[in-house]
DNA sequence: ATGTCGAGGATACCTCGA
């Protein structure tokens, strides 16, 4: 008999600052996983409490002051946690963990790289691209070892993937030399991308929407950061995936959206 | 592109990062 399993990823810009939202979350689509980026927290004020409400007894956090922060909580038993620092420097970017049936669950928030995209001015934008590289080498080095890795890639690598490829050319984010390295990234572990798996291009598919737009919805300037890989071996155990698009439109919103994946294992 | 969030310092707004 298989066992389903349902695993999401959400940016939530501050877990405390979106307590009702997450609830609402758990409460509606209650995956069995769910990975969270930029928590923005420390590891003893991390909510907790709410969390195990809604059954998610087990907790694997790394967090840090005020910036970045990732973590994976869960209603099934999650193990052997790692926090792989892929840039020696400090920063609370990874969170991995084992399922029971073997499979590797590894979650990332990729540095947003600044505004600026060349290195040589803007050494957020460096950071990035040195980022994704010890991503590569890590991800070469996987073999056949069957892994998701997901959560903020913040890169929307297809033409569909940005409401205009034109537009955004030069923003990071969908710029060639991001693009690339992301392709380098997928080829390095013959990464399946689940969400143009189930959505091909060229579909609309976006997972984030600016603060800055006046209306998310009506302008629908949206990009898709967030994504859900699996090594080659897992792609036909995933039976489907979701965008929670309404989620934007939640009172005091992430400007990121979940997404789920459905698995029978 | 425009111009909105959240965190946290030392406030009754600012800077930074996204």
């Amino acid at each position: 008999m298989a066992d389903t399993i349902s695993i999401a990823s959400w940016n939530i810009n501050s877990v405390r600052a979106r307590l009702d939202i997450v609830e609402r979350f758990l409460a509606e689509e209650g995956p069995d996983i769910l990975c969270l980026q930029e928590t923005k927290v420390v590891n003893d004020t991390f909510p907790a409490g709410l969390f195990r409400q809604y059954g998610y007894n087990h907790q694997m956090l790394n967090g840090q002051p005020m910036h970045h922060g990732v973590a994976i909580v869960s209603r099934i038993p999650i193990r052997e946690d790692d926090r792989l620092d892929w840039q020696a420097n400090g920063e609370a970017r990874h969170i991995g963990v084992r399922l029971d049936n073997g499979v590797r669950l590894e979650n990332v928030y990729v540095p947003a790289g600044g505004e600026e995209p060349d290195r040589t001015i803007n050494p957020k934008f460096g950071q990035k691209l040195d980022f994704l590289e010890r991503m590569i080498e890590w991800s070469s080095a996987l073999s056949d070892k069957p892994t998701i890795l997901t959560g903020d890639f913040n890169i929307a690598p297809l033409e569909c993937d940005v409401w205009s490829h034109k537009a955004l050319i030069n923003t990071v984010s969908h710029t060639p030399v991001e693009i690339a390295l992301l392709a380098r990234l997928q080829a390095s572990h013959d990464w399946v991308d689940l969400g143009r798996h189930f959505v091909p291009a060229p579909e609309r598919l976006y997972t984030w929407w600016s603060y800055r737009a006046r209306d998310w919805s009506e302008s629908d300037r949206g990009r898709r950061l967030d994504h859900m890989w699996v090594s080659r071996s897992l792609a036909d155990k995933a039976v489907s995936h979701r965008v929670v698009e309404p989620a934007r439109g939640w009172a005091r919103p992430s400007d990121h959206v979940p997404i789920i994946t459905e698995f029978a294992f």
